[in-house]
RNA sequence: GAGGGCAUAGCUCAGUUGGUUAGAGCGACAGUUUGUGGCACUGUAGGUCGUGGGUUCGAAACCCAUUGCUCUCCCCA
């Protein structure tokens, strides 16, 4: 067989043992909030069906998919007909005959996909939290990969505000675990419609969130501008920065929009959710949790609050982020189940935290004692002890081979093991063992059963 | 989809207007040292200079093509 040069899908990656162990101390600080909050786990296959997912995410989105290619496309009695499907693809449409399965693009939709599968087996109010990697045919660049993880929760069957009151202190609580500073930020899409109502430009609505979305990153004049090709008259835009220009703390903030949307229904609706979620008691984040009313979040199936988080001291787009829905289901042909959900961004989260250095010393792992291989009949007694050790939960590992100690005693440094067991001639002809600390050099002789009672760390 | 940058040892990189046998540091391996590591010293291995073509007496260097990686924009997480 030809050699294959060894590499990887661009946009992918390998964690290696301190990548995968830091990675997994944020999987878990979110899963067992999850599990506190109530959610219980799901989990999806990595293919759908590819009619399960084109068309949710916009005609950008379903280019992004990766499809799968079918398997026996090569079966000369299909021939003429895989050649006809053949042609739709070069004509940009998709077709089973060539693709009929893809890649899960996020867990949502997928999650769209289960409940509507189940509703019927299903406990409502139902709670979800799901973790698994997606995948895009994005360009990959600076924290954005092709294959990524998404740590998502979500509530389907209830209208109830109490559910956004949970997700956000979901949010505060796995970051205060976590010990990364943010600013939780909050909006309604409610808020973003009235906008589109007093500019007249109802239709307008998906232009007008997408270009005050950019606010920050280009600026008042560059989104003045990008309305303006839009197509939205010079009285419009000024009203979008008059709203735009709002600011102060959240209470000022919250005046200031009810007196521009005094008229607008659907504003006051939104505002009334926010001002809820806001004074809701024995909440101890507000602090961070303020209004953004330039929010706008891409996905177009939010329909109520929605939230996005940014870590503070340190330059790194969003982490996370979320909203409200009010008919995810309908896509698969049951309607009336609104939803609620939020997102961790576990990859910017782990380049918050290394360049924060928020990840504890703890986390390190791997094996706790390196007992050396100095002979057959010392490794057997070695390997004796630990097993006991192991039983007891203390983390060990013998040197498979027999070899000097300058060997043994570097590949216990690599490897950052903090002790070494030395069990030779001496020790098996005296029935003791020696215990050496590798950080400090210390040393002391010990009777079997004493290095069992030994505590290690 | 649009536009930049880069490609030399396992890794990070040097390599002079084109000139003999392409270097350094780190790492690996071995030895000094067969019962005590991190340090030091000595030595060894490791290269189709991304690939293909061209220019030239001569190419790692110049030109063309190609592949891969990377970054920015669009968009998104």
């Amino acid at each position: 067989m030809a050699k294959t040069k060894a590499s990887l899908p661009q946009g992918t990656r390998d964690f290696s043992a301190d990548v995968v162990r830091k990675r997994n101390y944020i999987f878990n600080t979110i899963k067992n909030v999850f599990e506190l909050y109530g959610f219980a786990p799901l989990e999806t296959p990595a293919m759908e069906n590819l009619e399960t997912l084109m068309g949710k995410y916009g005609e950008e989105g379903d280019k992004l998919i990766f499809k799968i290619l079918n398997n026996g496309l090569d079966n000369i009695s299909k021939h003429e007909q895989i050649k006809n499907d053949f042609e739709k693809i070069l004509a940009g449409k998709n077709t089973t005959g060539i693709t009929e399965r893809a890649l899960r693009y996020d867990l949502t939709i997928p999650f769209a996909r289960y409940v509507a599968m189940n509703y019927g087996q299903l406990t409502f109010p139902f709670k979800r939290y799901q973790i698994q990697p997606v995948w895009r045919a994005d360009r990959p660049q600076r924290g954005r990969y092709r294959e990524f993880y998404q740590c998502d929760a979500d509530v389907v069957g209830s209208n109830s505000l109490l559910n956004e009151v949970e997700l956000v202190n979901i949010y505060a609580t796995v970051f205060n675990k976590l010990g990364i500073d943010v600013e939780i930020k909050i909006n309604n899409r409610k808020i973003l419609a009235a906008l589109a109502e007093l500019c007249g430009g109802n239709d307008k609505m998906i232009d007008i969130t997408v270009a005050i979305d950019k606010l920050d990153k280009i600026g008042i004049e560059k989104v003045k501008e990008e309305l303006q090709q839009k197509g939205l008259q010079e009285n419009q835009i000024a009203s979008i920065e008059q709203y735009l220009n709002i600011n102060g703390t959240n209470n000022e903030k919250l005046n200031a929009i009810k007196k521009l949307f005094h008229s607008v229904e659907i504003g006051k609706q939104g505002i009334n959710e926010i001002e809820y979620v806001l004074n809701y008691p024995l909440s101890n984040i507000h602090s961070s949790l303020s209004i953004d009313f330039t929010l706008a979040r891409g996905l177009n199936y939010y329909t109520g609050i929605i939230f996005e988080i940014k870590a503070k001291n340190v330059q790194m787009g969003s982490i996370g982020g979320g909203g409200r829905y009010n008919d995810l289901t309908g896509l698969f042909g049951v309607p009336n189940i609104p939803g609620v959900g939020i997102s961790f961004g576990v990859d910017r989260i782990y380049d918050v935290m290394e360049e924060l250095k928020l990840f504890p010393e703890a986390i390190a792992g791997g094996a706790k004692i390196l007992f050396f291989n100095l002979g057959e009949e010392e490794s057997k007694l070695a390997f004796t002890l630990m097993q006991q050790l192991r039983n007891k939960n203390i983390a060990c590992e013998i040197y498979p081979e027999q070899t000097k100690f300058d060997k043994q005693f570097k590949y216990a440094d690599k490897k950052q093991i903090p002790y070494a067991v030395i069990i030779g001639s001496k020790e098996l002809a005296e029935n003791n063992c020696v215990l050496k600390n590798l950080q400090s050099g210390e040393q002391q002789t010990l009777l079997h059963n004493d290095l069992l009672l030994q505590t290690f760390h």
